[in-house]
DNA sequence: GTTTGTGAAACGATTCACAGCT
DNA sequence: AGCTGTGAATCGTTTCACAAAC
């Protein structure tokens, strides 16, 4: 089952997003052609996304919204929850840290440093804003799952690599650089001074 | 010139950066090879990227830093500020309003929208945050270039709605929906629960 | 009759490899 | 000799189209 493309399990999450709109609205099954108008693509898109990991649908029918969803939630792996420690206590990071949606799909923040002692010992949502030299302290203490990146650009290669260090297997980076990691760990960077570009491009030349 | 891959803008956009990084560091010349090191990809895929707008290197000595940076600028719409209008003034949006990255690259918000009452008078960076029932008339009062929409999903489509009535061409989506919109308008997405899910996907297939 | 699941075809992006310039 | 610029080859993704299932 290796080798999936990254565009499809985009594609999936959006799918489940979708089915769980259905669900709400009490809808029982729904087509390939259905999900894919929702999500702005193609019924022939829907299947073959579906189909690298089985065939979940009845034929002349379509799906069983509560069961794709299901299977959605166990290929994205959903069916349990992450462990989160999120690193720097910005702007960005306290918006974050207070997004509803992190803990609503099964992302808990247990976790939070920074270096700024006018920001270590405020709480944050409940949790205590350490000083990040006990970064591989509290990662030993406790089974985590995932890092968020909220540093300053100078600063993400050096902590990425203590996190690493330390087992981490997944980081979502905000901070505006390409981090260097092994192999073995997942990097999702989210750099929004690129997004801006790419709009200023579009702008430009049309 | 025109059908340039999402893809390709993106990489220019991360070289650019590289190319302010060597500048900074006063390197006069840089390589394909260079470049690419630095943003993990090859130098073919450098020269095929810049190859749609131009030939700007020399054969045999590479690139001129200070050169290549502003034909990049210039391909990527930089030359110009624009003005931003920023709906939503939660814990994302005032994060975003006090980012520095905005103004830096040339992104000035110049008003920012909300509809609680709670929050419609207060000042956020030096901007009064106006009640979203003057959105038409600010839009009309002044040329806006962007819209950031950082409100909750289910107010996102009315609102992308409104802006492109006043004639806006780009927006900045921070609501996890998928927005529609006539093609003559860009959308760019940030979908953080997206994000997370890929991340979960990968830890789970290995 | 409807809709899935999937090989095959079409399309698009990346990589190769080398001729041509400096 | 070194490095760019670019057609040609390769690889990966999306779309087509239809037989099979219900």
């Amino acid at each position: 089952m290796r080798k999936v493309a990254d565009s499809t399990v985009r594609r999936l999450s959006l799918y489940l997003r979708f089915l769980d709109d259905f669900e709400g609205q009490g809808v029982e099954t729904v087509s390939s052609e259905a999900l894919a108008q929702r999500g702005g693509t193609t019924s022939a898109q829907v299947r073959k996304d579906l189909s690298f990991f089985g065939s979940f649908g009845k034929r002349g029918l379509g799906y069983y919204v509560p069961e794709l969803a299901q299977r959605l939630r166990q290929i994205l792996g959903l069916g349990r929850r992450y462990r989160v420690v999120m690193i720097g206590a910005g702007k960005i990071g306290s918006a974050l840290v207070q997004y509803r949606g992190f803990t609503q799909r099964g992302f808990d923040i247990v976790a939070i440093f920074d270096n700024d002692p006018a920001k270590i010992g405020t709480q944050w949502n409940g949790l205590t804003v350490l000083p990040i030299d006990r970064l591989e302290q509290e990662l030993k203490a406790q089974q985590v799952d995932m890092a968020v990146l909220v540093t300053p650009g100078e600063a993400a290669q050096s902590v990425a690599e203590r996190v690493v260090g330390q087992g981490v297997k997944a980081i979502l980076n905000f901070a505006p650089v390409q981090l260097n990691v092994p192999d073995d760990v997942v990097v999702k960077t989210v750099n929004l001074a690129l997004e801006l570009e790419t709009l200023s491009y579009a702008l430009t030349n049309r």
